[in-house]
DNA sequence: TTGCTCCTCACGTCACGTGAGGTGGC
DNA sequence: TTGCTCCTCACGTCACGTGAGGTGGC
């Protein structure tokens, strides 16, 4: 037993406690390892060994994490190298204001698909008359869904969308596709100027840009 | 001039023309010919030529890509392979509302941790008194926000928050530190299934759960 | 001796980005 | 002849997942 040896329990943890304690995977660890964003001594045997400094800066790495922060970008801030604390909120703000945004307004779209495909009241139904809706017209309701979202208010979009559902109930699958085959030559005979400016009035509504 | 020359004006774009008037790269556009995702025809000279066909199925798979789906099931929709579309409407609903969630939990916090940073009101001035918030600091406020968000109700918040403002002007600089020091002895103090069950009911606040 | 945990390569994933090196049409 | 667009490899990115093959402690 050499002095080394003589202390007490041991306050330290393998690479595979940590990864149940902490929910992640020992891959993982062994990642941050790799990239030396968290890199813990060795035993004898050449074994990971986290201590308490180690399982304090997870903590730290975890909570950036959860904040969307690259890995690169969270080995710069704990090592206090470059980085402006307030400008990385500032972004991150953005960031999560941005996604948030989006993902309304697919929210908003699943949600107005889901009443135009349910003019009974229950679009969730296994499949009452057969099949349900074709791949084609559910796309076509998903941009004409798109469309509306920004032109009308709440209100009209209501009443259209009431509308819609007669409309839908009294076309034949022939004439849903026939409508969407003109739709097709509509859009294949703009320019592509014209098309530029429909594909970049879609871009400014779909990826970014706050309500 | 062959018979095979005499037909009207071209109606058909290179890949380069379609690539600006969507907004895409053309290395995308590569990228979903080598998927089969879309294939255009090619002309003698080996060049993809997007003919109406082609640029309407573009048009749907962007549609179907700004909702978050993989280009190998918006492959299959479209081929009419496999895949229930009201159970994709669901999945699509599930994940959009998970990601609204989890990105308002982060900007909740990030307002938080704002709003505490700016005991005189202004968070964004820039620097007033040097350097600003220390990473370290940063990362107790973070955390003890994320802790915050979910003991109180927003009214609580606010007087711990204002309470927090006042005590945190009080502290120096060393205290701080001292004051961090002491919390991640007290971490590393945990035995592994105390820190499991910690890490548990963080997991449980940052990715999923709807609040 | 049998499990269990640990180790180090090393390739795969997903949707492209980014040169590298070369060809054809205006 | 000079640009411009196009072509096909083919490796890089990001945060790991997933075996492959082997070793050490209870």
């Amino acid at each position: 037993m050499t002095p080394a040896d003589a202390a007490g329990p041991d306050r330290t943890l393998a690479v595979g406690e940590l990864a149940r304690a902490t929910g992640l995977s020992v891959r993982a660890l062994h990642h941050y390892d790799q990239l030396g964003l968290l890199s813990p001594a060795r035993d004898g045997g050449g074994r990971r060994r986290y201590g308490p400094a180690e399982v304090s800066r997870l903590h730290q790495i975890l909570v950036l994490r959860g904040f969307g922060l690259p890995l690169a970008e969270i080995a710069q801030l704990l090592d206090g190298t470059v980085v402006d604390p307030r400008e990385l909120l500032r972004r991150q703000l953005e960031q999560a204001e941005e996604r948030i945004a989006a993902a309304q307004r697919v929210r908003t779209t699943i949600l107005a698909v889901i009443g135009a495909l349910a003019p009974s009241g229950n679009a969730l139904a296994p499949s009452g008359n057969g099949a349900g809706p074709s791949t084609g017209q559910l796309i076509e309701l998903i941009e004409r869904m798109i469309i509306m979202d920004q032109k009308f208010t709440p209100e009209q979009f209501e009443q259209l969308a009431r509308r819609r559902r007669e409309m839908a109930d009294q076309l034949t699958p022939e004439e849903f596709t026939r409508l969407q085959e003109r739709r097709a030559e509509a859009l294949s005979a703009l320019s592509p100027g014209q098309l530029a400016e429909l594909q970049h009035r879609r871009r400014q509504l779909l990826p970014e840009q706050t309500p």
